[in-house]
DNA sequence: AGATATTTGTTCGTATGTATT
DNA sequence: TAATACATACGAACAAATATC
């Protein structure tokens, strides 16, 4: 019967009315359409913009402010500067979808369950998109993975550089969807790794897995084998999530918390 | 050299120096984090917020707002108002993400190539969490499927339909993972609906074989055939793939603006 | 139902900081 | 270096919303 509520709506009370400034960062959003505005133009200086929707400056600057965090512009003080459009960065968006799976207190087999569906098809499309520059820096990464030295602050190096891989790879991937979701799932699962010294054999062996299997995935790219890059991901995706549960149960804690 | 900038950064020109309000914005997210704070507890009043943080008024109200429109406080006025800490909603997730695909100027093809990988692995993972209200509804939602008339407003309300049975089944999904991720790409495929008139038999054929694939699905799930559920979606999500690519191009339009 | 107290929402004027010329 | 143009920050006053009595 009210205007505008949230559709979960539980018995969690919901502010009822819209506020102005909300109201104002919508209109600007329209208003950016209808100029078919495309991210690097500027938007008018505060006053103007102020004077087109006609509102003081603060509720203006509390508008702007919701575009800048939603990441649809960038502001500059300054002589030209002012508003301009940008187009929402990786950075940006995951830290808003970080902040949402923060409350969900995600399990390793819930995030490894996503991962081995989307890692296998992200994997398949990158093929036949590597140029020679492509496949050695893969190649480095893979090296990085290699010198295993049993301090903690090492094998902290060798976590990170395997993750570094599918990042690498995610970067060539066509398909935006799949490339966002790949890179997002690797920053979690990297915010996740913490060292446990009371397995270390388990560790080195997995790391070993790990490089042969990267090793592996690169032949079959080359190769452009699209049916061995499928499989090998997904018993490289198997292997992975076994081995992390081996060491962590819950993957649920400061992931809102940007370093 | 500077001390933070994007890490994108092609032409692109960024702030350099943080601001202010954003800062306080995430001093606030530590704070709530140190002090324990869950969903539903209040935040101090905005004067007192703003003696603790030591910062005007203004500076204060914009920096909540930035975690307003993260999602992650609701702000109401009067008296036991204020900012109380929320989670983070589906809403307010898919709202920004879809600010980012906004840019990626997304094709049918790719976001097939997504919805395939997640819907099934989605399916699979439903088996065994329905009970009879569930089976219940996802029967009615394929009722909704057979009324086909031929105006356009019957039709629009098919395709709703058929997304429909599909975002219920995300419901129902015990991973937030796949939930989340099915569930935004059928509202990002919602959008994109727009009907052409001019090949009303092939939506027809579409519309019956949607059907059929759904009612088969809901077998599959009573008996708890995980094999067959993945199969039939894989199926589905071929068929649906290929409608789609006979109808459209490209899925880009407008997927910033909110309706 | 109405008055009131409480808390956010909006506005203005002014001062400061920063980047361009 | 100085002048200029712009955003950023502050503080005080007033407006609007809403829970409670």
């Amino acid at each position: 019967m009210t205007s505008g509520e949230a559709t979960l709506g539980s018995g969690m009370r919901v502010p009822q009315k819209r506020k102005r400034s909300d109201m104002i960062a919508e209109e600007i959003k329209r208003w950016i359409i209808a100029e078919h505005k495309v991210a690097g133009e500027r938007l008018p200086q505060e006053r103007d913009l102020a004077a087109l929707f006609d509102c003081a400056k603060g509720t203006l600057r509390e508008a702007l402010k919701s575009l800048e965090v939603q990441g649809l512009i960038n502001v500059r003080t300054g002589p030209n500067g002012g508003a301009v459009l940008a187009e929402v960065s990786y950075d940006r968006s995951t830290e808003l979808l970080r902040n949402y799976m923060h409350f969900q207190n995600l399990t390793v087999e819930q995030v490894y369950e996503f991962r081995k569906a989307v890692e296998v098809e992200m994997a398949v499309s990158v093929v036949g998109h590597l140029d020679e520059e492509a496949f050695a820096r893969l190649e480095e990464s893979v090296g990085c993975c290699a010198c295993s030295g049993h301090k903690e602050s090492e094998q902290m190096k060798v976590r990170q550089a395997e993750l570094d891989f599918h990042v690498l790879l995610a970067q060539y991937c066509p398909n935006p969807l799949l490339s966002f979701h790949s890179r997002f799932i690797s920053d979690l699962l990297r915010d996740f790794i913490r060292l446990r010294t009371d397995v270390p054999d388990a560790f080195d062996k997995f790391t070993t897995v790990n490089r042969d299997f990267h090793r592996q995935l690169i032949d079959a790219l080359r190769r452009e084998d699209r049916e061995a890059v499928g499989r090998l991901m997904r018993e490289h995706m198997e292997l992975a999530e076994r081995f992390t549960l081996e060491l962590e149960g819950v993957v649920s804690e400061n992931l809102m918390l940007v370093p």
